[in-house]
DNA sequence: CAATTACATTGATTCAGATCAATGTAAAAC
DNA sequence: GTTTTACATTGATCTGAATCAATGTAATTG
């Protein structure tokens, strides 16, 4: 379960913003502790319910966080970039970890000792407040996301998930989607087959072209409307 | 809305533990600069969508939180109690509230300009990662509220709600209820009309027992099996 | 290249829970 | 003490989306 890499934190393009707040020495200190491993897709990063030892900061290709349920589906909460990292609330509430992450393209991460990012905050004010920036983003992301699968229909809900993905994860309004239908469905929180329906309607409609997995979206306007009141 | 008190920091009983991290002179700071309000069942605290300056400290009554939908229904996330606060993601996102807060019973609250306390975490790393800490810890409760809410049926997630009060926020088996019907179904993600049928359910398999609004829980391990599988 | 395996699509059916529509109850206001 | 108003309860009906059941399609494997 991944390959291990050699990198650099100074050289690297796909640093988290939140280290440009470290001076060298700091940013020397993660350079050397870090470990930086490859995912083939499918594989986990971590396990909800697992310990949680590490932050995750993704350097290339693309991850899926969701929520793992016993008997029922998934719902993924959040797909995550290069220059972005995992957030962990339980490591600061029970060091375990509350959902699990699994690489959904061929992806490199680099692993940092979490107790070196504590130590750092501590040391470096503008360290923590950027990572309690970022905490509370994922908190009101969170917020959307229940106000999300709680008042809105199916429609609504795929047409804020295709959104998604064309601003925040293709970034284009044409993508060749590298997640599979049952991913876009728990993205939505639906079934797959809903998804499927759903994707077709949008289709038939021109709002979007879908041949196979490339997603063209037609008509932006009327996919936020059905995202507003579908 | 809302009448202005006199009271101290120093001598507060409901002071929460966050404050404990501080020093005589940041307490001062503190003490001297926040502002205490009386609020009658009903009253708004804050209101999603507004503006975020103020931590608000609850010292006396009971407070909900809930996101706002435009023609649907309420979802409580969270009821505070005496020595606990209403976090704001948003006072590092955007400056605004993510969700509205209701005094339910008459409550008293301290509220501290967050300028204010934004200066203290950054003198004191006790402080900050306190803080940290407890935002850490709403995103846990969202996650499980969440998985609740997409995983679960109307009895599993009125058995968590019913569990949720007794250990949280009436610390007791049985318990008045001083929140509605609407209230209870807002905290369990249903209708009104479902919250009554499944409260009548439980009631008729002797798992609670509800005289208008006094509840007892007789059947707690059931409650709890429910909670878990249904 | 046939066969296995994983993923995608479509239609038929079912059902949990919402909505709609009264009616009951009790506290507050005049 | 009657009226108003807010909240609670119950039953009937409807419907969105899940489930169930095939079948289609394409990629991988021996």
């Amino acid at each position: 379960m991944g390959k291990l890499l050699k990198t650099n934190c100074f050289a690297c393009r796909s640093r988290s913003d939140i280290f440009n707040t470290l001076n060298d020495d700091q940013l020397q200190r993660i350079d050397c502790e870090k470990v930086s491993i490859y995912y083939k897709p499918g594989e986990v990063i971590f396990k909800q319910g697992t310990p949680c030892h590490s932050l995750v900061c993704i350097t290339s290709g693309l991850v899926k966080s969701y929520i793992e349920h016993e008997n029922s589906n998934d719902l993924i909460f959040s797909l995550t970039r290069p220059s972005n990292y995992l957030l962990m609330p339980g490591a600061f509430v029970d060091q375990r970890h509350h959902y699990s992450a699994v690489a959904v393209e061929e992806t490199t991460a680099c692993l940092f000792n979490i107790d070196i990012i504590v130590e750092l905050m501590k040391a470096n004010v503008s360290f923590a407040s950027e990572f309690l920036r970022k905490a509370s983003l994922q908190t009101v992301n969170l917020f959307h996301k229940i106000s999300g699968l709680t008042q809105k229909h199916i429609y609504g809900r795929m047409a804020d998930t295709i959104l998604y993905l064309a601003s925040s994860v293709y970034n284009n309004k044409a993508f060749e989607l590298t997640i599979s239908r049952q991913e876009l469905a728990d993205l939505s929180g639906m079934t797959k087959e809903s998804a499927i329906r759903v994707l077709k309607k949008f289709k038939d409609e021109e709002i979007i072209s879908l041949n196979g997995n490339y997603l063209e979206i037609l008509n932006q306007s009327m996919l936020e409307s059905i995202n507003k009141n579908g």
